[in-house]
DNA sequence: ACTACCACACTACCATACAAGTATGGTAGT
DNA sequence: ACTACCATACTTGTATGGTAGTGTGGTAGT
């Protein structure tokens, strides 16, 4: 009973899967495009079976809607789930950062201020994609630095829908200055061990997301449920 | 795009899936275990295809490993994993129970102590598994009555090795009068409004299940990473 | 004009066949 | 006795054919 040798390659299965999950989350797959397992197949030209076991694997994560004998969907947009998948992300968010003012290795902080340079960068080219992957990478290395890799992987699989939420906002708004700022105040934060204040910063930049939740369901009510 | 009937009847995939899930967080199925594509559909009457989809889906959450040609087994009890789960865990409860004290609806109250009689009764019969699902639907009630529902299910599926860890535990040692007190001062402080008790409360008692983890490894060495 | 019906094209579902990688035990050669 | 090799019986991965349920558009009947 050793597991030895990791899966190298990737198998079919695994190249579909992402590939699709990655135009669902970019939207290049808006919420509520119809698929098949025929269609998506011939595009990949492989057979219909690590596609239809990839849909098995979207449907689980609530990516997609898999309705028997009528038609496969890209699921939409449930704001009642983006509410709750918010609350979540915030209990843990604040409890990481909280942590993270005690105890913070220096390697990830200056992985930290590397990010912040690239985030300016990026806000002022207007690149909004770019923006967008500084932004999860920025969460993404507080929660490497306190040890809890595996609850941001959760946060991801969690906030599948936030996330779509969110890449509507990026394109529809601009206010990142302030989000850069915010960041940038946080990693002041943790490096000066200021708990309450880091709370207080993370508490506000996770608000962003949901008070234009509704303005974004006038804006794109196809994509919503 | 209206997405009218739900699928009734349960497909065979979801059968094998259902049940290969419940006989591994039973333990039934130890971790460990090998499996087999054939073996299972042979088990259940059934062809490989829908087997094999179950098994990719138990595999995404974590309960078996697939390893390409080589076989499938249930997962091993990964125990950083199962702390991150704690942490998770308690940050959600914390958050929610504070919650709870604030607002509670009468209708679940009366649920929560309903639920603490039979738990009273499970205690005193020294049924195990009974106990099980009662300290589940406690902790469930909870939620459902801050409209967390989704927030439990997230739970749910993130903790599954450490309902396993908590499985081996009850199956061990025997301080649920402990835990069952517990519940019930839980319950009388959501009445009470005391949201400071409530917290303190729910904190101590989520620890109890990670003091006694490094014992459980020594029990059941083969069971864990 | 309207309704009931039905053929047809489509879907996801499942069973089966084949392919390819892996572990193992026996055997021939040293 | 030991090692290298290979046939074989496994495993999971992929492809394909057939089945059953579903939506749709056309048509015959009223």
């Amino acid at each position: 009973m050793v597991f030895v040798k990791p899966p190298q390659s990737a198998s079919t299965r695994e190249v579909v899967y992402s590939a699709l999950r990655e135009q669902i989350l970019q939207l290049e797959l808006p919420p509520g495009t119809g698929l098949s397992e025929k269609e998506i197949s011939l595009q990949f030209n492989v057979s219909r079976t690590p596609v239809r076991e990839s849909f098995v694997q979207l449907a689980q994560e609530g990516l997609l809607e898999i309705l028997p004998q009528r038609g496969t969907y890209v699921s939409l947009i449930d704001t009642s789930l983006v509410e709750e998948a918010r609350f979540m992300r915030e209990q843990l968010e604040r409890a990481v950062i909280k942590q993270a003012c005690d105890r913070f290795p220096q390697e990830q902080l200056i992985k930290l201020q590397g990010n912040l340079a690239l985030q300016k960068l990026s806000v002022e080219n207007q690149d909004y994609k770019k923006m967008f992957e500084l932004d999860e990478e920025f969460h993404r290395t507080i929660f490497e630095g306190c040890g809890k890799s595996y609850t941001w992987g959760v946060i991801q699989h969690v906030n599948v829908h936030l996330n779509r939420s969110r890449m509507l906002r990026l394109a529809a708004d601009h206010n990142w200055n302030h989000i850069y700022a915010q960041h940038e105040q946080m990693a002041t934060a943790i490096e000066a061990h200021n708990s309450s204040e880091a709370d207080r910063l993370m508490q506000n930049h996770l608000n962003l997301t949901v008070t234009d939740q509704s303005l974004l369901k006038e804006k794109f009510p196809a994509y919503f449920k």
